[in-house]
DNA sequence: CATGAATGAGGCTTCATTCAT
DNA sequence: GATGAATGAAGCCTCATTCAT
């Protein structure tokens, strides 16, 4: 019978985290949850009472970790690689953001809840790349004939670019010197 | 002989589109799409005898156009403008291939088939979009100090890029200035 | 577009039967049969407007010919041996008449009228091999001490024994040997 | 821990058994079993997720006893007559092996082993009944003019020798008969 | 008649979720 | 808390059958 399983709710969100990139929205479901985390499937429900919360909560920390780093970014000598380097590390933001329009966000109010914070991350996310580029623009160093907006979509675009390279290090390399001065020789 | 069809392929592929792109492979059933279509579930199975065989059908349809009109970019005045204003039109092809690691690819032979199909031409877009960057390498408008994979990845990720602009076209001009000069001022 | 290609009933009567043989009541569908014949699954309803009706009309003609057969066996020399061949001939009745439980038989009333005229057969048939048995009785060829019923079912039975044998001919022998005198030394 | 269940596995097999003697294979659904059991459908997939499942372990289970009672069978004073009693006690084997042709075998892993387990078993079976007919040959009270695969096909054919008797025993000892001395006077 | 098209009914399965221990 | 059991809703798919040409 073996004593009762807790589950260690950090495990519990690298597993979360494991599926969703695997399988994507659809092919997370609590029951390939459970057996990873080698309980039953209903033990999740005393952590999170619907699959939507959960997700929407992994999220949000996930987003949350993003966020502080980029605050470290952009005190950086070189705030635009850092950048880089850090969408070098959280490469997999970018496809956890890709389930969110299939959730169900009035699924309880917990769920409104996260994903009324998630909205508020991804602003804050967006603003902090403005003013990092602001900031270089007032130094004279990125360019001002294209609207902020574009300039900072161009930035995060930049998570999408495959990553064959022998580390994370040359690959934002790479990828810095594009998105500092482009195509051109 | 038989009666007169009610569904065309075409609209059976545009309202495959609308679908998938609202709601996502999960969302994505035969009876939200016979709702739409305003005839019986069952019908479209007289089509597609598989959820798998008609999104990978439409996928390679999708695609096929892109590569065709790639063919067309390269002949351009600036390829590489081009391109840029091709991804512009397709902009959902992106998102659409995000998908595909969620089919069951053995869910029948003609899955197969098309999945082959759609390595191909995906094969054969990554192909083009090398020999427009090599040829431009040549006419010494394209640097060469960055593999040729990045640039490439550098280019297909310009997809990403948001699209908050009055038109098409000034999107791909936006995208294109990034694209070809970076952000530097 | 061809000429409209019309069913051969004969082949009709084939591939009902090789189909049952080999998928049961449950692998016979129209659509499978069609498929045999070569001709659209719909144009089977102007022959058979059910499929119940196909399966009972089918099943007449079979017992038909085997009654039919038996009235010659009768006559034979040797009555019992006769029937015996006979069983090895039509091996597969019985494997057929398996199906009738599975039938639906107020699917319709031509179904109905069908499924009585198999029962009337199927008395005869039942009625002719006591028949037999009675006038090898009287002969004194055929033991009294069981009641008629069970010495028909035993020949019956016999349907069953598996066909290990070079010939029908062989296979009727040795059966017939066993069905005359039993195991017994 | 966990709720107490509401199905016993005794019960499960007992009403697939029935269920498929009145039905046959096409009508053995889990809707139906669900109702007879009182439970939900969807409940008798925690036992079994397959339809082709249930049915296989339930043969399995089926033939199982019956090989253990031969072996019983084997040892008794006449052995020929206590398999024909065993015959007369699983009467259904015969038709419940009817639906085996029409398993999908490939359905799943758990399918495969359970119709290797048949095959196995229905080996056992023959040849338990080959074992006993040489030794009565030996004991010289079984005639060697006939193919020892013939005389086992006899033996089981008796099997389907209709059932109208008082009791079981009046069957076998009739048919016992049969099996022993033929139809001859 | 033959046919291709459409359809509804019915069976299969998988999950999220609830419940009792 | 943890768990095993039960369940309903929802999606998948197949086929008999009907209909219009």
């Amino acid at each position: 019978m073996g004593r009762a399983k807790t589950i260690d709710e950090v495990q519990l969100f690298q597993e979360t985290e494991k599926l969703i990139l695997e399988s994507g929205y659809a092919g997370f479901h609590f029951k390939a949850l459970s057996e990873r985390l080698g309980v039953a499937r209903s033990t999740i429900y005393n952590y999170y009472s619907k699959k939507e919360e959960l997700i929407t909560a992994f999220m949000v920390h996930l987003l949350e970790q993003v966020v502080e780093n980029m605050d470290r970014a952009s005190h950086a000598g070189n705030p635009v690689h850092a950048l880089i380097q850090l969408w070098g590390r959280y490469a997999n933001i970018h496809q956890m953001m890709q389930v969110m329009p299939y959730i169900d966000k009035e699924a309880s109010p917990k769920v409104q809840k996260s994903v009324e914070a998630m909205f508020q991350l991804l602003q804050q996310m967006r603003s902090k790349i403005k003013d990092i580029l602001i900031e270089e623009q007032q130094r004279g160093s990125v360019r001002e004939d294209v609207p902020l907006d574009t300039l900072a979509g161009f930035v995060m675009s930049a998570v999408q670019i495959p990553f064959r390279h022998e580390s994370e290090e040359a690959w934002a390399d790479e990828v810095y010197k594009l998105i500092r001065s482009g195509l051109s020789a």
